[in-house]
DNA sequence: TGTACATCAGTGAACGCGCGTTCACTGATGTAC
DNA sequence: TGTACATCAGTGAACGCGCGTTCACTGATGTAC
């Protein structure tokens, strides 16, 4: 083991340059490998090739990292739900548009969770409330965290007329609750074993009951 | 402090008796405050007035001592679910009575969720699969565990002609999700701050959609 | 009923571990003159 | 353009903490004779 695997990036210069984020972007790391739980700032210190308490100069405590972190996971989720809105073909009728944007959304959300099941984790855990205050930390390339993306497409919901406005309020957490609950089974309970193929059909079953019944 | 305050309860005899049931309330009441993270061997040794490797009389490690603490979780979240089955009055009509069973199923794992935190987090964290081999450590008064629960209620709802038999299969993670995923949000989620009133509203209006997209 | 003995539940002491955090420091950088 | 100096990012060393787990032990209990 040479000096240079412990330190990864040996400096040529007694500043580090960049130290928020590459503390920032180790934290990212840890907690893609092994959720909320694993963003340890001395482990993020040692992989910035930095003394431990140098952390603190740029965040107030371990906490602060993990919310920043937690803030990276969010928007990272904005983005794909974003992608995934921008991928699927427009439909004719806005009725058919505003449906399969509902399901792109959703579809994004059960993918990342299965793709970065960490990052989701660490988004989702505890202190994961992206419906307060906006945060443009969370935000995905239009400004808009996960919360606001699934609030937009349920308002073309009912611009398209699908949704009666009676129903629209609270709406989000009927959908989120359905997609959240089937994301946690899948990728820390019961539904751990089941094939990719599996949990592609649960998943479109989810999406057709929260579709029929919102 | 008196030494009563560290050794609860001073035993009069070398031996104390019965330390596996001791280790694992105490490993109960530590879940029930903080989750799973909070089962902890020392303080549940602590907690039984015993030194702290005379826990591996009785358990292997930590790890089986929160195994057993989370099948009794497990047991208390279906006594919950028999007990509210067993509340709701009998419907003249089998259709309205299956009907009520599945809302009075996921009535109580929502009310669960809220008033036992602690132990429904260390229920259904990472390795809480009730539905692989039954294990009577997880069952409820009736022997079931919570997914068999579930799984019964939706078969009164197939015989009783509300559930197209075609779909039955994997209805149970349907329901599942949404009602999980409800709870997860109001205990740790963006609704955490709802009042019970709309708590209860939103947990009916998820057993709505559930009943309506099933 | 009494005694010798095997069993094994709980003791006592100690480990190594990695963590978050605090302290007084040093030396590279950028700015004012 | 050159020099003095203030700033403050990163260093070095150390803390106390509580954890899970291992070791050799001791003494209460139950059983065989």
């Amino acid at each position: 083991m040479s000096r240079a695997a412990i330190l990864p990036k040996p400096r040529g210069t007694y500043r580090h340059g960049d130290l928020r984020r590459a503390l920032l972007e180790a934290g990212i790391a840890l907690a893609r490998i092994g959720g909320p739980d694993a963003v340890v700032l001395r482990e993020a210190t040692r992989r910035a090739g930095v003394v431990p308490n140098a952390a603190y100069r740029h965040f107030a405590n371990r906490e602060a990292l993990l919310q920043a972190v937690r803030a990276a996971a969010l928007a990272d989720v904005a983005a794909a739900m974003e992608a995934e809105l921008a991928r699927v073909a427009r439909r004719r009728r806005p009725a058919a548009d505003a449906r399969a944007g509902l399901r792109a959304v959703g579809t994004a959300y059960l993918d990342f969770a299965q793709r970065e099941t960490g990052l989701f984790r660490t988004a989702f855990a505890t202190a994961g409330d992206p419906s307060g205050a906006p945060d443009p930390a969370m935000a995905g390339p239009r400004g808009l965290n996960p919360f606001q993306i699934l609030g937009a497409t349920l308002d073309r919901l009912v611009e398209a007329g699908v949704l009666p406005a009676a129903r629209r309020p609270g709406a989000e957490y009927l959908a989120w609750s359905a997609v959240h609950g089937l994301a946690l089974l899948v990728i820390e309970g019961p539904l751990r074993r089941l094939t990719p193929a599996q949990i592609h059909d649960v998943g479109q079953r989810v999406l057709d009951m929260v579709e029929q019944g919102l």
